[in-house]
DNA sequence: CTATAAACGAGACGGTACGTCGCGTCTTGTC
DNA sequence: GACAAGACGCGACGTACCGTCTCGTTTATAG
């Protein structure tokens, strides 16, 4: 029988981390589009079946080349403040967004997944949700704790506060850095305690 | 002296709004990065080389066939209730990118935008300008008239508003409705006034 | 009516010379084919309208271009010694072709008039057939005075000799030279007398 | 470094065969330079660049397509009758040429040959080296035996014999029969004996 | 001595093919 | 059986020219 499923068991371990370095490498160096397969295969000294036997698309690399990079914004500290403890990790994930390795990967990334909804599909599932998951807790504790109003849906400053970072990383309107976020979570934040 | 500007003069009408149209009902139909140049030319009965005369990508061809849907977004209007004119103008920019037409072919744009500069700042100069400068005034002019508290950025309230529907549009996590985006606003607005 | 012929007498002159100048200079420069003729308008100043409306194709622009330079072929001299005659006439026309300006013409003449049935046709009334016909007469001149044996064919004696260059001139097998010519018809004469 | 040469133990012999054939079918269809590689892909069933691999022009896919029967051209018999051997073989290059198929292939790819000095040189080698030197050989034997005058030099000898069917062929004065090819060799070989 | 129609320069147009790049699949040894 | 290497069928790229078609602008007779 062909075409069945590959054995993880066997899987090069090596050649895994070789195309993953080469992916991040060769998209902060070119930028997301002008990298290849192809280039990736050769910068990492692998052959390309070897790309397409673990990996549904390049997207797919990029995603879990990130992955480890972006596990940090799941890190909701719990300082007893909400509001600063929710600064910090919005301040933690526009440092990593804006800076050019991940932010150029992340952002090739996102736009691919606008034409591939299993890309779309999986960055969701392994960034956002568990992000939003974690600070979604937090806010219920806060408000649990009489901390924010009850009675605003804790999804919904989640997707606000996080709306104010992809809005300057996806549209470039203005720099994504830390002191550019902290206005809008002024505004954000004014009406909630 | 070669490779000198074409003389827009001269320039066929006709073959303009074929493309522009091909361009549309192309992307809506097939999605944006299943759509080549190749293919708009053929549906628009017209040869590729008056595609690249006047347009340097798909994306300025996809930027310029939106451009009159998203006009729109240019008016807020004022009726001396600015959370409701507010929440008016945010309802049909949902609405509209919501919609498969547009919406699709937009998201399309803004993932291209990603990976071209160019690209991107004439989608910025021509729709994201327009709108913010528009929302920035009719908000000021409500700051003046004490409807809301005037140490807050206008353009962070806009952007913060954007963000609430960008956030959706791009990262998918809910559809984009206008039902939905009313609860962003609710929270948005909440310390504003 | 449209379509109808054009009329020679208000013919720029001026164009028309402008047109061959270019095509001769820019076909020594570059060579036959890869010379358009779009270039050919260009360096002559000229729109391309005016070279489709008098010539159906560069191989007819090339060939007008010739038209003088190979006007020499057609003189065949008679001093009486129809050996001696023929050779001078022959250096003559290898002289002429084995010249860069006129050789590599008239070489992407003849290319192009392999699959152009029309240009092969006037490279034949225009070029060839007067300078056989002389060639021809002159010969059965010589026939007539018993200068030459009366059973050979003319015309198949101009054809042998004319095989002895066009065959150096396309085959390449050897540069187009007057010496290299001579051995050739030695051969071809020395059963002749 | 890139642009390595491929690796001709890994090459499909299935499509360099289709290659070869719907070269040779298609233009003897519609004539040389009516046919594109990409015609010739497409009937081909193939894939444009496993052309491009293989093969650096049009020219050269031509050339080795008629190889094989041109490989007859280097056939001189010796019946110990230098002249009726070769009239035999002269006869069989016209009928060879003369035929629509590989007539009107052999035609283009001498065309072509004009303006790309590396595909003449290849035609050189390849077919006209081989049967001058064949020629050559059997009329030096001939010139031994002393069935021809000693000093006619060979190769001119080949060259005119050639030349006759050259002309012929290129020309398009006559048709390429071996009727018409015979009157040639009669004065060539009149003075040779 | 106009005026008017043709030829002209310029170059945009709908096309065809170019030669290249990268896709995702398949094949051929090697480890 | 996973791997490096890379040939393959395929589709699109962006470019060069094709031959046709407007555009004003000369220009050279015919009224």
């Amino acid at each position: 029988m062909s075409h069945s499923k590959p054995d993880p068991a066997r899987r090069n371990e090596h050649s895994r981390r070789a195309i993953l370095a080469a992916a991040i490498s060769l998209i902060s160096e070119l930028g997301y589009d002008r990298v290849s397969i192809e280039a990736i295969a050769k910068r990492a000294g692998v052959g390309k079946q070897t790309i397409y036997r673990w990996w549904p698309s390049k997207g797919a690399v990029a995603l879990e080349a990130l992955g480890e990079s972006l596990a940090t914004v799941t890190d909701f500290p719990d300082s007893g403040d909400i509001v600063e403890d929710l600064r910090t990790q919005m301040k933690g994930v526009t440092q990593l967004l804006g800076s050019t390795d991940v932010g150029r990967v992340y952002q090739g990334l996102l736009a691919a997944a606008q034409c591939d909804p299993a890309l779309s599909r999986a960055h969701l599932e392994q960034i956002i949700e568990p992000a939003t998951v974690a600070g979604h807790a937090r806010i219920a504790r806060a408000q649990d704790r009489g901390e924010l109003r009850a009675d605003a849906d804790p999804q919904e400053i989640i997707d606000l506060l996080y709306g104010a970072i992809y809005y300057r990383l996806l549209l470039h309107t203005r720099p994504l850095a830390p002191e550019q976020i902290d206005a809008a979570l002024d505004i954000a934040f004014s009406g909630l305690r």
